[in-house]
DNA sequence: CGATAATCAGACAAATCCGTCTGAAATCGG
DNA sequence: CCGATTTCAGACGGATTTGTCTGATTATCG
């Protein structure tokens, strides 16, 4: 697991960076991506619910069904990922664990954190998915 | 909560940053940490057991017993109470939760997220608890 | 010695997160 | 329409982490 985010956003990740591996508007199951990236099967059911209903993904029912990206991969960065499973709280959060720590009121690690998780931030911010998955396919890198 | 540490681990950091204030030597108890910092005592007990374990902590028991830290506090650096509780495991996990990313087959975030880590491990590395502990006093953030 | 107050240690309870199971609803092909 | 396959949704089980309780052990002080 990372340190960072939930299991449930590692799988949202890893499982819609599969899916902008795809030709746009193709329709994918979850039975697809559970088996190819080691995900439990249900529980990428109730990730893919959340991620429908915060408006990233759409889905269709039946024998035929789906899933597929709401937008082009490259208008989807990783960041929205991570805010719609884990929330924005954790941009916000004292890494000491100290509870009134804030910028008026710093704790000792307060800026060094600051600096460094908002430069991690911007980069999560700024790439698209359509370019991580370009680079996964380029290398070949637990490719579809 | 943290996102990077355990709960543990915060109220370790933060306990012994509360050491590091007191008098070299100067011996206090589980009691006056957990009412100070708002930590359950009993949770707090099994934490400092642990720092002994690990060599960070000495105790006595007894009526007039205590903890007090086995090495001068400009000694101890951040980094060594995280490694103590939370293990150096934290520090070679992939961001994104590939299991096989690593150097030489590195995911999309790979070199992004090892800069962030290494300098921010590398700030805590550097901290000594006894510069942690003048900071806090001359801010008078949550001061003893 | 006896009372008190502290650490030590193991068992236990609670909460949270992860994962499973079951059935309903919807869609498609025959 | 019927059967197959998929998402949808809620209940449930399990694992891990967090927190509590109880009693044993040890040291101090009168």
């Amino acid at each position: 697991m990372s340190i960072f985010f939930s299991r449930q956003c590692e799988y949202a990740l890893q499982s819609i960076i599969y899916l902008a591996q795809k030709k746009q508007g193709e329709m994918t199951t979850i039975k697809e991506i559970s088996s190819h990236l080691n995900i439990p099967f249900h529980f990428l059911g109730k990730i893919f619910q959340k991620l429908s209903h915060k408006g990233l993904l759409h889905s269709m029912k039946g024998v035929s069904g789906g899933f597929w990206l709401a937008k082009p991969a490259e208008e989807i960065v990783l960041m929205d990922i991570i805010i719609a499973i884990d929330g924005s709280d954790i941009m916000n959060l004292c890494v000491l664990g100290y509870a009134e720590c804030n910028g008026s009121s710093p704790c000792p690690m307060h800026n060094e954190w600051k600096t460094t998780k908002e430069n991690f931030f911007a980069s999560l911010s700024k790439k698209n998915i359509l370019d991580v998955a370009k680079e996964i396919k380029k290398d070949g890198y637990r490719a579809a």
